[in-house]
DNA sequence: GCCAAATAGATTGTCGACAATTCAGATAAA
DNA sequence: TTTATCTGAATTGTCGACAATCTATTTGGC
């Protein structure tokens, strides 16, 4: 049998695999947005016993779905105007930040890569326009691939395992609308271009606005819904 | 009795415990670093189950303090150029946001107490000239209130209660050497009169300045040592 | 009628034991 | 001697039950 590194081994275990898919039903609303989270009611749903729950539970507090508070339990995040406003204003920075250190850092096949997601993404958007769930992954996939690009491996873990989901969650659950769609496939464009001429300063500020106007346009929905 | 709110209270439970000891332990370099971690040995010494110690566990990898791999056990991590040099890089673009935030955000009550903070830091320091331990607390302390002062929780849970104890580990275990120390002082003095002034942009260049100094001034200690 | 204290129920935190996986050493074959 | 396989000891992951704490309802007093 052949001998592959422990630290490259899947491990999962069942912690793993319920942490994915309370993770999922989290983000996409399925468990709702401030609804409180019962220990045992969960563990009889997905069949295991509280421990490997409880791991989960410790793992969705640290990407920020769900808030816990000792002795007296959990409660998934509520979503709120204060909040996307915090979370962006990180974003901004911090994605700044990838980007100017993947103009850096990425090799020249790496960004081949990335200018290859970039034309499939605009051939699959041709065809599912308006379908916002495949411009939605493909969007976080760019902005995934940069992060990873940017070889720092404390910004990679907040950015990719942190903050990441909650990202998603507003997304999912806010949604985008339809003239937004086309006008991030330029933006994304536009930063690949700064990225392949290594000029930095320029990738950090266009990622930048391209956060803020991402920012913007959530914003308005939220307004709209409600607080 | 008097009624206090939940999420004001202290809560400390077993977990919350061990994890201060362990943290210090750590931090301190009395585990040493790159040790691996036993868990029945851990439960042992510190007279509690693994349940909670795991807890415990899991918050010190949620802070970089160990790395754990799934049914392999849990190491302390190394100090190392490369991992100083990620954090710190980090540690610059964030504290810089910090501190712009603080400059809009602080209350002119906050302001007084932080200039009143550095006032008292000045008097020790004429006392215990040399003495690393109380300036490494102090600056930290500068660092901290300011954090705070930006008002967005999701920047001060990454810095405080992410970061914060690696940095304190780099500190501790490399620590500072003499001329840096006074300068460090007029730096936040500057710093904290770019807040007064409400100068975000001065406030976040001073800011960055002041961590590329302090990282240069461990790297060279780092180098010395070792790897 | 309203507020405070006490009680009952449920939930979380902790424990000890078992199962599954990994790691180290010994053994055997090339 | 070197490599590969097997074996067993040790460690991690998981389980079910108990103890400590909190929440909500009820009760008693003003």
């Amino acid at each position: 049998m052949a001998i592959i590194h422990p630290s490259l081994r899947p491990a999962i275990t069942a912690s793993d695999r319920v942490l994915l898919e309370i993770q999922r039903a989290i983000v996409e609303g399925e468990i709702a947005a401030g609804s409180k989270i019962s220990e045992p009611e969960l563990a009889k749903r997905f069949d295991l016993s509280r421990a490997p729950l409880r791991e989960a539970l410790a793992r969705l507090e640290r990407c920020h779905l769900i808030e816990r508070i000792p002795n007296a339990g959990a409660r998934v995040v509520k979503l709120s105007t204060q909040g996307l406003l915090s979370l962006y204003q990180l974003r901004e920075t911090l994605e700044g930040l990838a980007c100017r250190l993947a103009a850096e850092h990425m090799a020249d096949s790496e960004i081949a890569e990335l200018r290859q997601l970039l034309d499939q993404h605009l051939s699959t958007q041709r065809v599912r326009e308006g379908e916002s769930y495949y411009q939605e992954a493909g969007d976080l996939d760019f902005h995934y691939r940069v992060i990873l690009g940017s070889k720092n491996d404390y910004l990679i873990n907040i950015l990719c395992d942190e903050l990441y989901y909650l990202v998603r969650m507003y997304r999912v659950q806010l949604g985008m609308n339809g003239p937004r769609v086309s006008r991030a496939f330029d933006e994304h464009k536009a930063i690949l271009n700064a990225i392949a001429n290594r000029d930095g300063e320029l990738a950090d500020l266009l990622m930048r606005r391209h956060i803020v106007a991402s920012r913007r346009n959530i914003e308005k929905q939220l307004e709209q819904t409600g607080t």
